[in-house]
DNA sequence: ATATAACGGTTGCAAACTAAAACCACAAGA
DNA sequence: TCTTGTGGTTTTAGTTTGCAACCGTTATAT
């Protein structure tokens, strides 16, 4: 089901999560979890793709540790799929391709969906990266460094 | 080569940015581009992907406005792949794909590359999505408004 | 000048994967 | 009983992937 990555024995971590979510159809039944969305009729429903694919992703993200099946929530008996805790954890991961995509995918005076908080119904801030100092970071005021140098 | 998906005129913005970066390698490859790679033959090294398939990747990434291609930079006179504006866009969305890897894809002990800033050497900080006034958000803390209920 | 090798791809083809549609099993309702 | 809806699996065709071979151009060596 993987793409198989065969040059290397260890991904990387970036290649790692790839292995789990690369692929087109994931991370919108993982948006649709957040979104509230359980059961199969309604990710199919609401992503529009074909029965067999949506099995296999749903399988393939239950093996993955992203999401868990759970026998019923009303009478029926169905199992409805929840995120795990790992899944939750692309929530950063979702929000900042959200953030891309608005940013360059729409013009400036499209409409489109907008994230708010609850509480206040004001739009979230941006995502930003950040130094232990507080300092924002751009691309080019980091760096990676090995795990050998950690000192 | 886009995956073409079907059921909606417009798609949202979690699924436009997938259609331009939804596939295995592309990701992979900007963070190459990230790194400071810029030739073809330095991300075929590093990622150790058939030839032909980086050279659809890159002409996708281009197409796309992720990459531009600029003449040479030495002598060699061969074109150079480098990031876009739009494809720098792409670094919070990055490290939120390596924050999330690090922390589900590795044992507690198991080494790894870090992500530094360059002035401190120091590890970043998490990204932390905040409301407008400060407060962290969780996912549940959260919603998205359709574009019609922005008041 | 000629041969050789490296770079940056393109082409051909087999294997793997994706997807549309049909089919199946079960349960509820008419 | 007959039909409908849900939650899938199977079948089959179409697309994509990736390995390997090849091509044209440019450096390097002879």
């Amino acid at each position: 089901m993987a793409k198989r990555i065969s040059h290397k024995g260890s991904l990387c971590g970036v290649a790692r999560p790839l292995d789990a979510i690369g692929d087109w159809w994931s991370l919108l039944i993982i948006r649709d979890a957040f979104d509230g969305l359980r059961r199969f009729g309604e990710f199919q429903k609401s992503l529009g793709l074909a029965k067999n694919i949506l099995s296999a992703r749903l399988r393939s993200l239950v093996a993955h540790g992203i999401l868990d099946t759970v026998p019923a929530s009303d009478g029926s008996p169905y199992q409805e799929y929840v995120l795990t805790q790992k899944g939750r954890g692309l929530f950063p991961l979702l929000v900042a391709l959200r953030q891309w995509g608005e940013d360059f995918f729409f013009g400036p005076n499209e409409p489109h969906v907008m994230l708010v908080d609850k509480a206040k119904h004001l739009p979230v801030r941006r995502l930003e990266l950040r130094a232990q100092d507080g300092r924002m970071l751009m691309a080019e005021d980091t760096e990676v460094i090995p795990p050998a140098q950690v000192d």
